[in-house]
DNA sequence: CCTTTTTGTGTCGTTAAGTCACTTAATGAT
DNA sequence: ATCATTAAGTGACTTAACGACACAAAAAGG
């Protein structure tokens, strides 16, 4: 028999067909005390009671438009704010990773300052920053320990590329910060000379006119990272890199 | 009230909330007569019945194990076969990309050699290889024009750091059929020297010994790619880049 | 004023891509 | 057979950008 569109979208009935379950996962980092540090919140609910998790939750057909509205929906429910920097990471879909039903969780990598977030966080007992160090010997809920290292793994050939990690760290920040944040993340000691020198030749930041004293040494000029830099990628990666694909 | 897992999984109804509707939809790319084209399917049902789109569908939770899962039986169904580069692409999800729902489409890069399913598709009349050019003129299903031209975007920076681009050509290939091939899709000419030095450098590919004789001219040799040869990345990208992000 | 510490630069070496002429190996015409 | 034509493949030099490392600059503290 033959239905016309108009008739079929009135009597058509989404809950007919066997549907998986599907959230949304953002995994936010930040960089504090010399360490790289996610975003985890403690469930309150099941399944995985208790214990820690990604800081995600249900698309609210009514409220959010899009999936990046709902990343950062759950975000700013965690954390207050919305982060400067959110990108795609990957969904993960298969029939075991949540107890209830076939699931599939659409991630994001945000990125924050530590001091953007830290009042907020200051005032609820169940979101903590935890240090990827620490990670090991936490389980978490569902496959987030898995998705945590995705995520990671990305920030880490980001790190070869581009200067996505500064969305880690403050508005004015200085180059030997940057550069120890790409090291931790690369895993690997970088050249002072060629780390400057190609941020410097993108023209990506620009000096505020203002220094960073530490205790004691030369103070280091305080950058800002201009519009676009974010998303401007180097023609040549940083070496020693061991090379993955995506 | 206090519930322990257990007695929580088993009175779980998933239809409680408000969920949107989840789908899978693989580009499909080949090389074919100097051209690349893209696999699309003519819509048996509604919405959009009669228009042409991707050779996407629902999650089967019985038969599907993975999002991949869904993605392969989707194009085995209207190729015969699974192919060689199956890559996750992005997740399309918002409010109005279908008349019916809240939609949630998880996407696919996939490239086959054309050889390898024509056989197949000549069989049935619903399925077909557009090339790119015509894309323009062919208005697709629900927002696949744009996904489409996602997938070609990202194919594109891969060919600037990776042979990704030889799963689109048969088995054994020419190291001219796979620069063309680079070259269309970068949309500049490349260095001869360059191209290949490369590749030889990397190892990626192996000779076969075989040399295919075009209808004048020195003939050229039959390459296969070396197991792993798609997942070797370049530290250096090949130039005239505009670098974009992602 | 001199030592220590950290930031920032000058300079040369090295690597891999860019350029382009030239050789090689085939076809086909005279 | 020889030679023009065509396309594959190589040689050799140039260029761009990172690697390495010494050295200069700017602060603190005794």
């Amino acid at each position: 028999m033959q239905t016309d569109e108009q008739t079929y979208l009135e009597t058509y009935d989404k809950t007919a067909y066997d549907a998986p379950i599907v959230s949304v996962d953002p995994v936010l980092f930040t960089w504090h005390e010399d360490q790289l540090k996610v975003l985890l919140v403690q469930r309150s609910g099941h399944p995985d009671q208790q214990m820690w998790g990604l800081p995600g939750g249900f698309i609210d057909l009514k409220r959010d438009a899009t999936l990046e509205d709902t990343a950062m929906r759950k975000l700013r429910e965690k954390t207050g704010v919305v982060p400067p920097y959110l990108e795609q990471l990957h969904t993960f879909g298969n029939a075991t990773r949540d107890k209830r039903s076939w699931s599939v969780t659409v991630c994001y990598t945000a990125l924050i300052a530590y001091q953007e977030c830290a009042a907020h966080i200051a005032t609820v007992a169940d979101v903590r920053w935890v240090a990827m160090e620490e990670l090991a010997a936490l389980p978490l809920a569902f496959d987030h320990n898995m998705i945590i290292r995705h995520a990671r793994e990305r920030l880490r050939q980001k790190a070869l590329y581009s200067i996505v990690p500064a969305y880690a760290l403050p508005e004015k920040f200085t180059l030997p910060e940057l550069q120890q944040l790409h090291e931790v993340l690369l895993g690997m000691p970088l050249q002072k000379k060629s780390f400057r020198r190609r941020i410097e030749q993108a023209e990506l930041l620009e000096d505020t006119g203002e220094k960073r004293a530490e205790s004691s040494g030369r103070p280091a000029t305080l950058y800002r990272m201009k519009t676009g830099a974010g998303a401007y990628t180097f023609l040549r990666n940083l070496s020693g890199a061991t090379d993955n694909e995506e």
